[in-house]
DNA sequence: TGATTCACG
DNA sequence: ACGTACGTGAATCAA
């Protein structure tokens, strides 16, 4: 018999100091729990054990105060993110079959004690993992400790057995004991004999081998006289540091050591935690089949599969007509194929071959009288697009759904939304026989709509998802099948032009510095700024030194090189980012279409990828030369409105904060106005420089602003800074008291929300860590004004949307940056779409303040912005 | 893959 | 004592 055993707090302390805070994208904390079991994975190849068993410590050490690293670096108890894990530990390791033990009163190295010794009395083998080196004591016979310690940097578990121990120290592991109790250790509140240090206390034991035989023939013995004096003075407290240092070998746990061989555990439920704690990597590592992630119960048949390869569709179309459709789209390299539709216990798919499919799709998506319930509806609607069709009376969308009551997770699937929602998936069969993931997905549709529409209630979020998600989702398949048309040969020339600039910019930068270096790489740039060219250096990153823009702009004038690194570093991003990078995305039809994804920010904006066209350059004079190259079609116009301070007059608004509004109700410039009022002086004194700080001043009070980073961003005083501050929340105290009520609301609830419910969940306002909890309450504080103003602009889209269509225009929306929406016009439509647009963005929703929007239109993105 | 940098609102 | 404004996506380097 072989065991393992291991010292779980010591190991769980290791594993989370050592790696980086992990968290789900929900919030929770993981690292731990990751590292943890990939020790445990080493630990077990290393000594292959035939029984495993984890020992952890009942309650935070008291009387034998053992210190881990979390007290040494002078914090108290256990912090928050640690303490969280624990619990999902120890179920995870009696989910794959491993014994924990914890005894009431004992601490986790007495079990471990108690096992050894059970070993070595038996002749057994025991390995013991700690990373608390007061263990080695236990190494005898057949026990070896498998210490774990940090080595330069580096993780490594040394194996020391009695022969090893001996030689290292000079003293049996069991001696080692006698040294600590004379020589004490302050960590471990050990207090040993006062004066007699490592050097005496080892030199002591190496020739006495015990305490006892030490004070029985203290007067026969040869030491020094001082070091006698000391010995007998501290004579009760070298008895007490024997006591508090020595491991029991007594704690009452199972000694039938065959009990501790891993069991069967519950493999099901392991997976779901895994899946659920996003720790995909551990599934294959502890031999689990990423497929069972659900209970699922014996006696439940797999169950044979309808499926009609030649289907008959005018009969699928009389079975759905009038009827809840629950029907799944199966996805297959980013575009639908075959449609599976259930009806309960039945499956009938629609595949994609079938030269019916067409017909199919067409009388589906149209026939009004289907409620359409399914997932990832933008994609539906972009077949719908492909077909010239539109995808009517769609009810329901899980992934929206699963968005709205989790918007910080990364992954929608419906087999996480299954572990998610508690929900079992069924085994169907396919045709084959063989088991059919995909059919099995579409019969848990219905099962997950039941579970979510009810949380989607119960969190007061119908309307957002019926009134404003459901309905976007089809206007963004529009926008994404419309696609931005380019002038390829444009930026092709401009890329061109880019380069031979570069090329020039790369050589003398060369010259300047002295040889030839990837001036793209950080580390190769600072070691060529800071320690061959001398620069002063300022700031680091954790990897070396910092030099960003911020950085770089700061030595200016002290080498000829930082300003052409400066134009460099903007050119060469304009040039691989903008003009290669668009290139590339550029469809047959001459037109760029990007994604949007409707469910990856936790505030609620859509964001845009591949290409990302919400962040096309434009705050330099070159960098928006790029929007000359984003143009309306051949007989059309492109209509450009955006919302002015749309964050701003929603804060007014939620804040009901009568001095900003009636600031913006004056029609006046807001940064303006601002800074006469903090200033306290007449709006005509007011200088540039002034309205640039008071801008500066409201964009940070949006954030969760704090003195230190406004005096950097305006280049003040802190003090200053904080002046600036406390004036401008005098001014507006309705926005101070605001500021106040989020941060207890999110407290108390748990989220923030907007002014259409949308919620995002705070975990970090728990946080005992001083920065997660700031962090926290400048979310609580931004997530209202951000997200509310991502559904206003979303309501406007919906509503542009309709306007255009009900007036049988064909003038479209074609992208949306956050707070501007561009439509692509024929010409003899511009102005009216441009009114359109105009009217519904500023009447989206009714508030205290009016929303403005200013529009234009031109023939590029560049002319109508 | 993570870190750094930088483009946008 | 701590580190320092919210939300994104893409390119690049280095390990």
């Amino acid at each position: 018999m072989k065991l393992l055993v291991l010292d779980g707090n010591s190991i769980v302390n290791r594993a989370f100091y050592g790696i980086k805070l992990l968290t789900t994208k929900n919030g929770d904390f993981t690292n731990a729990i990751y590292g943890f079991l990939n020790i445990l994975l080493k630990l077990e190849e290393i000594c292959s054990p035939d029984g495993v068993a984890v020992a952890f410590d009942m309650h935070a050490p008291t009387f034998r105060h053992k210190m881990y690293d979390a007290y040494k670096a002078g914090r108290h108890g256990m912090p928050d993110e640690l303490r969280q894990q624990m619990p999902v530990l120890k179920e995870i390791l009696n989910d794959l079959g491993i014994t924990t033990l914890e005894q009431e009163g004992w601490e986790a190295d007495d079990i471990l004690g108690t096992l050894a010794e059970a070993c070595r009395k038996n002749g057994d083998q025991c390995f013991i993992a700690t990373g608390d080196r007061d263990s080695l004591q236990l190494a005898h016979g057949g026990v070896k400790v498998l210490l774990a310690h940090t080595k330069m940097g580096q993780a490594v578990t040394d194996i020391y057995e009695e022969n090893a121990i001996m030689a290292e120290y000079g003293v049996t592991p069991a001696e080692l004991i006698q040294v600590k109790a004379l020589q004490g250790d302050s960590s471990d509140n050990i207090p040993g004999v006062a004066g007699v240090g490592a050097k005496t206390a080892l030199d002591l034991i190496q020739r006495f081998h015990t305490i006892d035989y030490i004070y029985e023939n203290l007067d026969k013995l040869d030491i020094k006289v001082g070091v006698k004096a000391k010995l007998e003075k501290d004579k009760e407290k070298a008895y007490l540091s024997l006591d508090l240092g020595t491991i029991r070998t007594d704690a009452p746990v199972d000694l039938n050591l065959s009990d501790y061989k891993i069991g069967e555990g519950n493999p099901q439920r392991a997976v779901s935690q895994f899946v659920k704690l996003e720790l995909f990597s551990l599934i294959p590592k502890f031999n689990l089949d990423p497929n069972n992630a659900q209970p699922r119960q014996e006696e439940e048949k797999a169950r044979d599969l309808t499926r009609l390869t030649c289907v008959d569709a005018d009969y699928l179309l009389d079975r759905l007509r009038g009827t809840d459709a629950y029907f799944y789209p199966n996805i297959v390299d980013g575009s639908i194929t075959d449609l599976y539709f259930s009806f309960g216990d039945e499956i009938i798919v629609m595949p994609s071959e079938t030269p019916e499919y067409s017909y199919f799709v067409r009388n589906f998506f149209e026939d009004e009288s289907i409620k359409k319930y399914s997932y990832n509806t933008k994609e539906l609607h972009r077949l719908a697009c492909k077909y010239g069709v539109n995808l009517k009376n769609v009810c329901g969308d899980l992934m929206l759904s699963a968005y709205l009551l989790k918007p910080g997770d990364s992954n929608y699937d419906i087999e996480h939304l299954c572990v998610e929602y508690g929900v079992k998936i069924p085994e169907f069969l396919n045709t084959l026989g063989e088991k059919d993931m995909t059919v099995s997905i579409s019969a848990v549709v219905r099962p997950l709509f039941e579970k979510l529409d009810r949380l989607i209630d119960d969190a007061d979020e119908s309307a957002l998802l019926t009134e404003v998600e459901l309905p976007l989702s089809a206007v963004l398949a529009k926008m994404e099948y419309a696609g931005f048309e380019v002038d390829k040969e444009g930026i092709e020339q401009f890329g061109k032009k880019l380069g031979e600039r570069i090329n020039e910019l790369t050589r003398s930068i060369y010259d300047s510095v002295g040889y030839e270096f990837n001036i793209n790489s950080p580390k190769q740039l600072g070691v060529a700024l800071f320690e061959d060219l001398h620069l002063p250096c300022k700031k680091k990153t954790k990897t070396g030194y910092s030099t960003n823009a911020e950085v770089l702009e700061g030595l200016v004038g002290q080498h000829p090189c930082i300003s052409q690194i400066l134009e460099y570093r903007s050119l060469s991003k304009l040039k691989s980012t903008y003009c290669d990078g668009l290139l590339k995305v550029i469809e047959s039809d001459g037109r760029i279409h990007t994604r949007f994804n409707q469910v990856e920010t936790r505030t609620g904006r859509i964001s845009s990828l591949e290409p990302n066209l919400q962040n096309i350059p434009i705050r330099t004079e070159l960098g928006r030369e790029m929007r000359k190259f984003f143009v309306a079609g051949k007989g059309k116009k492109l209509v450009d409105a955006d919302y002015s301070q749309i964050e701003l007059r929603v804060l007014s608004d939620l804040a009901g904060d009568e001095v900003m509004i009636n600031a913006f109700n004056s029609g006046a410039d807001i940064h303006a106005i601002t800074a006469s009022q903090v200033f306290n002086m007449p709006l005509e004194m007011v200088t540039p420089q002034m309205r640039s700080r008071a801008k500066a001043v409201n964009f940070g009070i949006v954030y969760g602003i704090g003195a230190f980073s406004l005096a950097k961003d305006i280049g003040v005083s802190n003090k200053e800074a904080k002046q600036y501050i406390d004036n401008y929340l005098a001014t507006y105290s309705g926005v101070d008291s605001y500021m106040h009520r989020m941060i207890d609301l999110a407290k108390d609830k748990g989220y923030s929300e907007t002014l259409f419910k949308r919620k995002r969940y705070l975990p970090e306002l728990a946080s005992s860590n001083h920065m997660l909890r700031a962090f926290g309450e400048r979310v609580a504080r931004n997530m209202p004004i951000q997200g509310t103003a991502a559904d206003i602009i979303k309501i406007a889209m919906v509503k542009v949307d309709k306007r255009l269509s009900d007036e049988n225009m064909q003038a479209h929306l074609i992208l949306q940056v956050h707070d501007e929406l561009i439509v692509e016009a024929p010409d003899d439509e511009a102005e009216k779409a441009l009114k359109i647009v105009t009217e519904e963005m500023e009447n989206a929703c009714k508030m205290k303040v009016r929303l403005k929007a200013d529009g234009k239109v031109g023939n590029t993105w560049f002319d109508a912005h």
